[in-house]
DNA sequence: TCCGTCGTTCGGTATTTTGGAACTATTGAA
DNA sequence: TTCAATAGTTCCAAAATACCGAACGACGGA
């Protein structure tokens, strides 16, 4: 199995972080993230908007939120704990994630 | 030639608007209509990044601008003019679109 | 009416996404 | 030390999406 891959944060991009959050799962996802006080186990997520994920498509998932540079995985035991990069992601591009994840929660009603 | 679409704001979706503005040649077209005073013909866009887009590409990608919510374009003799509903979408989304410009441009530098 | 221009649509190819099945790494128990 | 269970990844084929050349449609001007 080959290593997780995370970006430094000078590589990350615009494109990348709005790819990643074009997708409503994996706004849910993160946004699950952010709010846990801890990291979080990919299982957790199995089922999103009432629909059981399958393992692989939620495994792509969390791949693109960590190679856009959105979440940080670490192997602890037999699982991955995630936990957000948000504080870097502001540091560089400013109120962008705050106000993407507003906006979404702003929709839901 | 059926009539071009435009979604009424309540039906403007963040998904959309993120999905659309994934693509930097988007991101590049919107920036344009949004800093020119007047409205834009597509045609002013043909040439993005140093290169000459096809254009059906081209087309394309005002279709996705467009049912995003994004743009508006109306028929003006044998060009269409095309301009901001950036009023709207700050309405409905607040400072979404601003920080997704803004960080684009950010990035430049 | 014919021509030129601007843009859309069609259809084939290429790329991306999805998800089932097999696999890997790790833990805990026998 | 082996065995089974659990959490995720990888592989690969099918489905969905993007790309772009070529044909087409709508309009204005000569």
């Amino acid at each position: 199995m080959r290593p997780l891959i995370h970006p430094p944060v000078e590589a990350i991009t615009v494109e990348g972080i709005l790819h990643a959050l074009s997708d409503p799962v994996r706004v849910q996802i993160l946004a699950g993230i952010i709010k846990a006080e801890c990291p979080q186990s990919c299982a957790k997520f199995q089922m999103v908007k009432n629909r059981e994920l399958p393992k692989s498509t939620l495994s792509q998932h969390f791949k693109v939120l960590r190679e856009a540079g959105l979440i940080r995985c670490e192997r602890k035991g037999v699982e991955l704990h995630n936990s957000t990069r948000y504080a870097e992601i502001r540091e560089r591009f400013g109120p962008l994630l705050t106000a993407i994840l507003d906006a979404y929660a702003a929709e839901q009603r």
